[in-house]
Parts: structure tokens; sequence; C-alpha cells
DNA sequence: TTTTCCCGCCAAAAA
DNA sequence: TTTTTGGCGGGAAAA
């Protein structure tokens, strides 16, 4: 827990010392005199060489989204859910471009709702499956447009266009005429994430994914428009992870590809009418076409700010347990799942097939269970009970925060898996480079 | 070298 | 018109 805990806090108080260093509009990143790449150099001259030990980690999409989860899933009662841009592109010390980006893709799995300009309504993970159910759903009935229920509107053009024909090469130059929703990063997002509720628990791998989102008739890998959508992938992946919504991995090829965490995908009832009318009111919904003729070129106005600290006391809870927001969950159902996943596993330890892959992970539900594990939730209760339910709870957490938070833990478990098969040793030589054998945690203790 | 992805220009859309 | 939104791709950090 401690150790946990101080990771926690240790990236929360970089994020504050990072904010309160970027106040100005520059971003800590040297820009080299000699020019950035497009435009004038808008950088900042006065910038100096001092601010050394830069890394982009600290500035990067996924971790800024961390720290947006904590500003918003956090709300005690008496805090409002509304979420305004320009408040979170200061109290997190970053340009309100970044906000863009990460409240478009939290738009399209149902975390937040445009509500008005520059203001957002948040909703967690309360409407998260509902939204996942509406894009399955879409996904597998091409000729059901999401706009009908409310869902954001995805993979048709407000014309129904099938998505394969939505991009062709001649669309590929910027500002064509081509409908700029069709390729924003919100819709991007959810047939990206599409990709995974119709594909099993299968890897998708990024080329793939930019691939099947161009449509068939692209696949030069090389081809700008190509590469313009992985970068757009990565972005929209990066954010998705923060939401533990999907890891990153390898495909067979050793390709860099992503597999879905989330609520397992053959769970996922496909959508419904009538859960349809009630599925989340989103936004790319058509808006108004507007009569005036071209827009003007702006000076870019940095929004970025000076940030306001902003209190981030945290304990250290996942973000996926600040999405899921209190007691979405009972824990002790939760606890049954995990006891369930426990039992799948020791039954793999016993099979006498030895085929080692990564599938026990899945198959066991260690990966679903983890998704959904309301961390805040569960010590709360455990604190309810008594010292020495609070104490075994945070032995247990934080073995099992370690085991889970571990990007190879699929292997560690693959690793698991084939030393328990082989009796030659009792020290087992991992399938990966790197990962060590473990075990995953006990029994969490039950509460009361 | 390749992969990843930050950054901010600038045009479209909205007010 | 001004302001908000966000597509896009250069190019640098990280692997």
């Amino acid at each position: 827990m401690e150790t946990n805990a101080h990771a926690w806090k240790r990236k929360l108080v970089f994020s504050q010392a990072d904010m309160l260093e970027n106040g100005d509009k520059t971003p800590a990143r040297l820009r080299k005199e000699s020019g950035s790449s497009s435009g004038p150099g808008v950088g900042s001259p006065d910038e100096g060489p001092n601010d050394q030990a830069y890394s982009r980690k600290d500035k990067s999409l996924g971790r800024l989204c961390e720290n947006f989860l904590n500003l918003y899933g956090r709300c005690k009662d008496d805090d409002s859910d509304e979420v305004c841009l320009d408040a979170a592109a200061q109290k997190l010390g970053v340009e309100r471009r970044r906000i863009y980006d990460i409240v478009n893709v939290l738009e399209s799995v149902g975390v937040v709702v445009r509500k008005a300009k520059n203001r957002y309504t948040w909703h967690g993970a309360n409407r998260l499956e509902e939204t996942l159910s509406a894009l399955k759903d879409a996904a597998l009935s091409p000729t059901k447009s999401c706009n009908d229920g409310g869902v954001t509107d995805l993979q048709f053009t407000p014309q129904n266009t099938p998505v394969k024909n939505q991009e062709s090469e001649s669309e590929t130059k910027k500002g064509s005429g081509g409908n700029r929703k069709d390729k924003s990063l919100g819709k991007l997002s959810q047939r990206f994430v599409q990709l995974f509720l119709t594909a099993g628990d299968s890897v998708v791998s990024i080329d793939q994914a930019a691939s099947a989102l161009l449509g068939s008739d692209v696949v030069d890998v090389d081809s700008s428009i190509h590469k313009t959508k992985v970068r757009r992938l990565y972005d929209i992946a990066n954010i998705l992870t923060s939401l533990s919504l999907i890891t990153k991995t390898q495909t067979s090829d050793k390709k860099p590809g992503f597999r879905w965490l989330g609520p397992n995908a053959a769970n996922i009832a496909p959508d419904t009418d009538e859960t349809n009318s009630r599925a989340p009111k989103a936004r790319y919904e058509e808006r108004e076409k507007p009569v005036l003729p071209n827009a003007k070129k702006r000076k870019s106005k940095s929004s970025a700010v000076t940030p306001t600290p902003v209190d981030l006391e945290l304990s250290e809870p996942s973000p996926t347990a600040i999405l899921s927001g209190p007691s979405q969950v009972d824990p002790e159902e939760h606890a049954q799942q995990w006891d369930d996943a426990m039992r799948k596993w020791k039954k793999f330890m016993e099979a006498e097939d030895s085929n080692c892959h990564v599938q026990p992970f899945q198959q066991c539900g260690f990966a679903e269970w983890a998704s959904r594990f309301d961390v805040d939730d569960y010590m709360r209760r455990a604190k309810a009970s008594g010292p020495e339910y609070f104490e075994k709870a945070k032995t247990w957490l934080r073995d099992f925060d370690k085991w889970r938070n571990d990007p190879n833990v699929e292997s560690q478990v693959a690793a698991y898996y084939c030393q328990s098969r082989n009796p030659r040793n009792g020290t087992s030589v991992p399938p990966t480079p790197g990962a060590s054998a473990v075990t995953p945690p006990c029994a969490r203790p039950s509460l009361r």
C-alpha cells in the first residue's frame, strides 16, 4: 500500500511541480532555435537551456488523462460533476488543445458528455457499459446508426455512409472536402473500440487498426494517410490505456498492438432499442451548417495558463477505481469473481495441456476483474471492518497492485504457468525476456 | 533505425 | 467578427 501510495503521490507531486514550472504558454520541451516544424517558431525565445530533465512521458496524454480523472473522478457529494475545459487546462497546467484530445476520447466512451461550449458533464463509468453496448451493436448492425439512439454518432457519417468508403486516397489532403467529423478523434476512438468489441479478445495491431479504420482500399503502410492515422491511434490508445480499457502488448509477430481490458466484449449485450434509448446522449450529431464562409486565420492564442495549484491530495486509487466512483458494484460480488478467477487459474495449473500462452490470463477473468475492481470502495469497507481486516486488505492490495500494474503481467502469468508445468526446476526460465515468474496474489481477504 | 507521440499551426465550426 | 474546436503532420524522444 505504502509503495503504491508513494507512487501516486510522486506522480502527482511531479505534475504539480510541472504545472508550476510550465505555467507560461511555452512547453517545457526545448524548441530548437532553428525552428520547429511548421510555421514560424512560436516557441519561446526566452526559453533557456536551464529547463533540463525534460521527459516527454511526464507530458504524455496518458499521464494527463490520469490527472484529469483524478481531478474529476473523485468528486465528493458537494462537488459539481461539471467539467470546465478552461479550468481543467488551468488546473492541469496544459494547453487547452490537449484537453480537447482527452475529452473527445472520454466522450467517445461516455465518460463525459458535452453539455455546452467549454462545458462537459462527468459521468465516470456510469455509462461506460451502455456506451460500449451501443458501440458493439452499431458495429454488428451496419445498417443502424447510433445516432438514433442518442449514443455518439459513430461509424457512419450523417449520411450513413459506411466507414469503409469514408476515406479514400483522394481525401488525404488536409482540409479537403471530406466531413471533418468523420476524422474526429472521438469517432476514431469509437471505431477503434469497436474493433475490440467485435474481435473477441484478440490483439489488434496498430497497423491493422489503422488500415481497418482507413478502409480496405488503403493498404500502403508507408502512406502519409496511414502514418497520420497511426499517430492518432497512439493518442487514443494512451487515453484508453489510462482508463484501463486496453493495454499495450504485441502481436504474435512482435508488432505493436493492444489488447482489450475493458468489460468482457462477449458479455456486453448487444444494444436493444430500449437500452439504446437510454444510451448516453453524445454529440457527434450533425451540427448546424454554418452560413458564413471562410473563417479567418488566427494567431494561435495559446490558452495555456498560469496554473493554480490544485488539491491533488490523494490516497492511491487506480484510475479505474476513480473512474468507477463510489460503490458501482458490490465488492463482495467482486470478491466472488476474484475467487472464481483463482479457481480457474488453479485448474489451468493442473491441466494436462501445457501449451504455454497468455490465454489463461484472459480466460481466468483476471483482466476483467482487475479492470472493474473498485479499490477505493473495497478499502473503505476494509477499514470499516476493523483494523485487522484493514491490515490484511492493505497487504493484499499491495501485492495485487504490483501484479496488476506490471506491464509484463501477461508474460509473467505465462511464465508462471510454464514453470508450474515444468517439474525440472523450481526456477523456470520465463518465456519472455525480462519477465519473472510470479503468482497472482492470493485470495482477497473477505470482509466481515 | 524504428516506434512513439508531443506540440502547436492554422482552418473549420460555432457563437 | 471573435472564439472555440480539433485535424494534422513535423520532428524529437524513446526504444
